[in-house]
DNA sequence: ACTAATGTTGTAGG
DNA sequence: GCCTACAACATTAG
């Protein structure tokens, strides 16, 4: 579910409720989402005072003050099912509460993919962020890799951000097949894919990310922008560009979805 | 009833 | 290092 524009709309929505607050208490209850000691990590939280929300890829990190003015971080990653919301009610997939100076703040997770973790070592092994990237770097970082380009842009340590949905969508708009090899991708090509990505993600934020099935902000709202797509999850239907049938296949064990005349191989 | 599929990532093995 | 297969979990569609 949720890859970049999901996740900053989720920072966006969540910043107004959690800035300036302060976290009194904390409770988390499954052994999947919260790995460890989870009493230690609600201690950790504990009486702590919100200074700022940030992203990275589809990281979610909370940047957390004790009164004594050491900080740290508290890192949430949603997986496949993970929301945060501000006004919810607790049901049977809330793993996680956070009682506010003002309000709550609630983590539900159905399939429990989803890690609320402090100062993960994993971030710092992520690469940049696919939003804001810049074109040297990016066709720099293509030209090194002789993998196929669609597991390439969904690995993490190499972009962060990209998922499923919007790396097929990026491919479509580049006119890139998924099985091409990064370095043979030509340079006005590349720079094609760049801006498709910086294109895509930033129009997918402005109307509030993907929501097919669970996504919602942290409000409780749906997105708009499944409505936008060109190929992800139009199997059989007319390709946008050339009216040919869109593609289904399987790329490193994901459901791939391309126009095999618009995207060559 | 049973199987496959779903937007995530970590790990194991070649 | 790279790549593939699989596993983690719950629900839904066929």
């Amino acid at each position: 579910m949720p890859e970049l524009p999901e996740v900053e709309t989720v920072v966006r929505t969540l910043a107004p409720a959690l800035i300036g607050r302060r976290i009194e208490s904390a409770r988390f209850t499954s052994r999947f989402v919260t790995p460890g000691n989870r009493d230690k990590l609600a201690g950790l939280v504990s009486s702590r005072t919100v200074r700022a929300i940030r992203r990275h890829g589809k990281f979610i990190l909370i940047e957390l003050a004790s009164d004594a003015g050491t900080s740290g971080t508290l890192s949430i990653h949603l997986g496949m099912t993970g929301k945060l919301l501000v006004n919810g009610t607790i049901g049977v997939h809330t793993h996680g509460v956070f009682q506010l100076d003002r309000g709550e703040l609630h983590y539900e997770d159905i399939r429990q993919f989803g890690r609320i973790e402090w100062d993960p070592a994993r971030v710092g092994k992520l690469g940049p962020d696919a939003l804001g990237l810049g074109l040297e770097v990016f066709c720099g970082l293509l030209r090194k890799r002789k993998s196929q380009i669609k597991p390439l842009l969904l690995n993490q340590t190499f972009v962060a951000g990209l998922g499923n949905i919007y790396v097929d969508e990026a491919l479509f708009r580049a006119g890139i097949h998924p099985l091409a090899i990064a370095s043979r991708v030509r340079a006005p090509r590349a720079a094609g894919l760049h801006e498709a990505i910086q294109d895509l993600l930033r129009l997918a934020i402005a109307h509030g990310g993907s929501s097919i099935s669970d996504y919602v902000d942290a409000e409780g709202r749906k997105g708009g922008f499944q409505n936008l797509h060109q190929v992800y999850g139009r199997e059989g239907q007319p390709c946008v560009q050339c009216g040919s049938p869109i593609r289904r296949i399987v790329v490193g064990q994901r459901g791939t979805h391309f126009c095999a005349k618009c995207q060559r191989r």
